[in-house]
DNA sequence: CCTGGTTTCTACAACGTTGTAGGCAACGTT
DNA sequence: AACGTTGCCTACAACGTTGTAGAAACCAGG
């Protein structure tokens, strides 16, 4: 029921390497044996096999992307994004999920040198730069702040001048006493040690002064613990009448803590988030929020990967930086 | 750097297919030869090439999933469900997304048989039985209402039973004039079709009677699609006291109009939504939804993926239903 | 010590593709 | 008329793996 090459030779009275240079639109075949050969292509339904193709050139055409979790609205975006910009140079994609950890990072890292991807795009949440070092050579392009200033190309966003630029939009708005959800002490935290830094910064620039208790840890950034950070805050006495979650999804999540509080958003308390994600457009009341530009990013990524897999596999690993924007929503704004 | 089984068993003073035997776990290997081996190949960090190992096995160990759109969360939910049934039987997952058009779907379900993939889990949306007919066999399996009763097995829940369970469960709060968003008159409004009926079928039974100018369609079932359909149905001067959207992004795009209208919810009208995504849980108020158990969705498609991989290609199309539950939250109870 | 069976290993061919080298016509140039 | 050049095509080998067939070494039972 599947045809080879060879059956389309024989069909078409030519070599099967002939019958190759038709399918790879080699210049030099007379019309009229293209002809031939390309109806014997339709009516037997051929179609190349890519295992016996990539044996042979030692390419497969595809590349994985590797993300924490699916479902986390970020990477499902950036996922889509991914997919699209890598079909656009002829490249499927693979998806792996890690789950986060560690050890399963590390899986994905090294057992990527399978043959069956020519690259690697990866976000990793936890991986260090030393499991990185060994990994033989399979093109990779690291996303978002773990491993800065690794061995690997890599695409970031400036997370301290972005969380600097929101919590500034809070002082703008006349707060003082602004929170913070998400802070993590893990080695998994670069994110959410960089967003403190901007954090800090402007507040100390506009003379407000840090407070250890204004800012509430989340060990992961999912709705639930958003709401829970947030309920945490609300019950320990501090009165926050602004907050900065590290993300949106926190940020959705204290938006829910906040409302069943009975508190106002954003009259009582403002609140922003991170990352720009579609349901921050939706919630009531819609997130203000720092969009990076999800498809900047990506495509980046997907040429920092091409320009690896087909050039110089030993040239200095470039970092590359995505730009991001400010959009205010009437989570902070009112209406 | 990178090395092959005679590379291996150069090293180890053996055959090359000794090697392959020891990587395969064949059992009649000499304790000591074994040892040998597999310290050579843990010396050259040796990886067997899959191309080569699926050209000559006939066999990737690779399934797609193709699916419209990956940041809709239902699909990314259910995507992750997927990756995580199908490591369970070491199956890799490669995603498409189709876009939901039918000519891009058309191509992915007859691009499949690159050989690069084992078998597809398809989720189409526009795709009619017609458009699988000429598959040359790759084993497939549907989900979703589309392409019901079609050549491929089929994953799906009962959605008319859910919707009119959903329908009744407003009308047992009391409400009378039920709404409904997300009616679809074209091809692909193949679920839309069976929630209206289900919807439909629990008003008549309540003797509450089917009203048109209650029925809003919605092209397509975003979070925009659902605040438009519900301004224009609160502008078109009905007024409901219940809403039952087709899915839950339409009733979270509702619950934002309704909250712009200054109409409360659940007081003022109902909202129930379908799918039970995440974002439900958080929203304000939070959503009461079907939840179909997408964990078992997943299982089943992966699970018929396999018996039809492995077993009998020709045995007639199998049809399972995986179950649903009514969630009920604030956005009908009141708290 | 022979016989028949098992264990351990190897050589070879094949999976379907494409790169290389080369052959044969047909062409234009000397 | 002889020559090199170009266009078109083919035969062969190779990519790295595993299935098949079978050789060599070993073992148990007579």
């Amino acid at each position: 029921m599947r045809h080879r090459l060879k059956d389309v030779a024989e069909r078409a009275g030519v070599s099967v390497k002939t019958v190759s240079n038709v399918v790879n639109g080699y210049a030099h075949v007379r019309p009229d044996t293209r002809a031939r050969v390309e109806e014997a292509i339709a009516v037997l339904n051929y179609r190349p096999n890519l295992s016996a193709r990539n044996l042979r050139k030692g390419r497969t055409g595809v590349i994985a992307l590797a993300v924490p979790e699916l479902d986390i609205p970020y990477f499902a975006e950036l996922a889509r994004h991914v997919v699209t910009a890598a079909a656009d140079l002829g490249w499927t994609v693979l998806i792996d999920q890690t789950g986060g950890g560690r050890e399963q990072e590390r899986v994905v890292a090294s057992g990527i040198t399978d043959h069956l991807i020519d690259g690697l795009i990866f976000s990793p949440l936890a991986l260090t730069a030393d499991d990185l070092i060994n990994l033989d050579g399979t093109p990779m392009v690291l996303l978002g702040e773990r491993v800065a200033h690794g061995p690997a190309d890599h695409v970031v966003i400036d997370n301290v001048a972005a969380a600097r630029e929101i919590t500034n939009h809070l002082v703008g708005l006349g707060r003082r006493r602004i929170a913070a959800i998400g802070s993590q002490r893990t080695p998994e935290g670069a994110s959410a040690r960089l967003r403190l830094d901007g954090y800090r910064s402007a507040l100390e620039e506009a003379g407000l002064g840090y407070d250890e208790a204004l800012v509430a840890p989340a060990p992961v950034w999912h709705r639930a613990d958003g709401a829970a950070a947030m309920r945490n805050l609300l019950s320990s006495g501090v009165r926050p009448d602004a907050v900065f979650c590290f993300n949106d999804t926190l940020a959705l999540g204290a938006l829910r803590a906040l409302h069943e509080a009975g508190l106002r958003v954003p009259e009582d308390v403002a609140v922003a988030g991170f990352d720009g994600i579609e349901d921050g457009r939706f919630s009531v009341p819609t997130l203000t929020t720092i969009a990076p530009d999800k498809e900047r990013i990506a495509r980046l990524a997907v040429e920092l990967l091409a320009n690896r897999i087909d050039g110089d596999r030993t040239a200095e690993p470039r970092e590359l930086a995505a730009p991001y924007r400010l959009e205010s929503r009437e989570s902070t704004q009112g209406r």
